[in-house]
DNA sequence: CCCTGTACTGAATCAGTAT
DNA sequence: GATACTGATTCAGTACAGG
């Protein structure tokens, strides 16, 4: 069995998560996802329109004493949580507007950096029965990185994939848990706030490799880890009350991870890298050819160094392209072209052909 | 012309919007609708897939030294906003994740009662064009009252009705603003950026009153003056930009108010109020009658006091149910039937034939 | 077996007015 | 400001019983 720091991997455990996270190593983890307590603040009963009472959040870790003591919890799991995260790691942080902008401001503060905040649309929430707000139908979820500079894992094109080939949006539309996939303990709802498993999938999917290392420092119900496991990630999670960690231990039993074969990502576009001196070498682009913008109002010729120069400026593809802009930095693929029988051509489609006759 | 203050109403006043708070009076306004900068912190240029340039918000309104200061401004605006705000009042702010964690915990700090945080829903927004995070499709408005025991106004029934006669929820589906909506001066957008008055429309509406005064100390191109003035509301506003001044002018010169008759609240139920002696009275129910319970565990009778009594215990409609349900209140009209040739019949409805026979 | 009607449920900061 | 009294209010989905 693997382990991270001394903590066994792929199991929950029991304890306090601020605690737990001191014993993981910095720039450890591949992914976090936390599911904290929203401090939600509910006063008296509610009852529907008719008269049954509504089963409230009431647990005891839901409350706390006061803001400040919140924040300082927020900050206080937080600042671990940025300790341990690799740099190419990302976290993912759930909640509704009580807590929502601690936790934001908090994550920016310590020096995380937002990536996109994504809401999770309820498709079918419960209503308002005093008719008195509107229908609070989504939660949010933040996405940041490590740093401002840090390289994220992010599967673009499968995610688009999966939003039948448009972009992913920052609005997922996703029915809160209920009917089979909710855990029971004798008739009753295991725990409080069990998440669905679709919510997960897409966060884990979208967010780190197979073979990562995901971690949860509010297990629950287990969703985080259930999701981990089926999808070939390692995970560990933390969880204080030792009847969640049996709920979710009797609900890890079951799951059977999915096949490495399929779990490939098949749309993501790895495109080998091709310096542009390899297209020299096999002559699709020759010492001497010029090299022209989309539009013809640049030109460039390519020396024999793999440099090309315009105007007297000389540099790389990218270095040569930005200058002609005016630019800081530009990408000189996609830039640059070369005329074959009176045509333009993209040097990025040469590059694509090089690497499929050499590079195979 | 009718001010307040010293300044006039619906009017745009040129200014730091700090400045000019302080000229408004403690608890004066009815609603705040505010678009603060957004703090974007975007570096460098973006370019779409073309080699075209994005047209970004890179306006010197919306750079800020540090977070810090952010926050300080931040704080500075809304503290006002709080003390020119009416108890009776509330205040939306619209930001993203770049600043609306601040906005958020900042308006918590201030003592404001979140009431809902509303997600607009960009049916068109722009695409990522690198790839690199899930297409940012929302913008999220914080809806707050003055405090947490503060009664705001909401009108509940009209969003319904506006909602295909369910209840509106947090998450509302609005084009960005463009075509002929978004003004345009040489050909150029007036303003980065313009909000939807479809928006405003839905916010002013849902929660202010025809006459009301609704302030926007960051007025920008003028859409929330533009739709008080449509909905019959008035407006003060605040700009330090000659520039969009006088955009905002020009606009509010076109619009013309919808006439009253047209504003008027139809859907509010205002049910005219019906003691319960009225029925007796009317004889729509007889001293000594029985009352049932719906599933008819529970009966009362009725005392020539209009009280009823039932096992022993006896006390208004209201009180008797509460008592045989074991709760602390319950409304008597909706839990009472009366049997009419072995039908049950609510008293709720004798009430409304008793209001429609006598008070109209 | 299917169809229908009833009961139940879900992270909820859930009342307003008069005295 | 506190207390007493009146009375307003639900959507989508699952589970299960009865026909």
């Amino acid at each position: 069995m693997s382990t991270i720091g001394s903590l066994a991997l792929n199991s929950i455990h029991q304890g306090d998560c601020v605690a737990l996270l001191k014993q993981i190593p910095d720039n450890s983890v591949d992914l976090i996802f936390a599911d904290p307590p929203y401090n939600l603040q509910l006063n008296g009963e509610l009852t529907r329109p008719n008269q049954t009472k509504v089963d409230a959040v009431d647990d005891e870790w839901d409350k706390f004493a006061s803001m400040e003591i919140y924040d300082a919890f927020t900050t206080d799991w937080l600042k671990e949580c940025h300790r341990v995260l690799k740099n190419t790691g990302s976290i993912w942080v759930i909640g509704t507007y009580h807590n929502i902008f601690r936790v934001g401001a908090s994550l920016q503060d310590l020096g995380f950096w937002m990536l996109n905040d994504v809401v999770w649309i309820k498709t079918n929430p419960m209503p308002n029965f005093k008719g008195t707000r509107f229908n609070n139908a989504h939660e949010t979820m933040l996405w940041a990185a490590k740093s401002e500079k840090s390289k994220y894992t992010f599967h673009y094109h499968s995610m688009k994939t999966m939003n039948d080939d448009l972009q992913m949006r920052s609005d997922w539309f996703i029915p809160i848990c209920q009917g089979e996939e909710r855990l029971k303990v004798n008739g009753q709802k295991a725990h409080s706030t069990q998440k669905p498993e679709e919510l997960l999938y897409r966060v884990i999917l979208s967010s780190s490799n197979v073979g990562d290392i995901v971690l949860d420092p509010f297990s629950g119900s287990g969703t985080t880890a259930a999701v981990a496991k089926k999808l070939g990630r390692n995970f560990i999670a933390f969880e204080r009350e030792p009847f969640y960690i049996d709920v979710a231990n009797n609900r890890l039993k079951e799951i059977i991870p999915i096949k490495d074969s399929l779990l490939e990502y098949k749309v993501e576009v790895k495109k080998p890298k091709v310096p542009f001196i390899n297209l020299i070498d096999k002559e699709f682009i020759k010492v001497g050819d010029f090299l022209f913008s989309k539009d013809e109002k640049h030109t460039a010729q390519v020396q024999a160094d793999s440099s090309i120069e315009s105007n007297g400026f000389a540099g790389s593809i990218h270095k040569v392209s930005a200058h002609v802009l005016g630019k800081e930095s530009n990408n000189g693929w996609t830039f640059w072209y070369v005329k074959q029988q009176g045509k333009l051509i993209s040097i990025d489609d040469l590059r694509e052909a090089f690497a499929n006759q050499y590079l195979r």
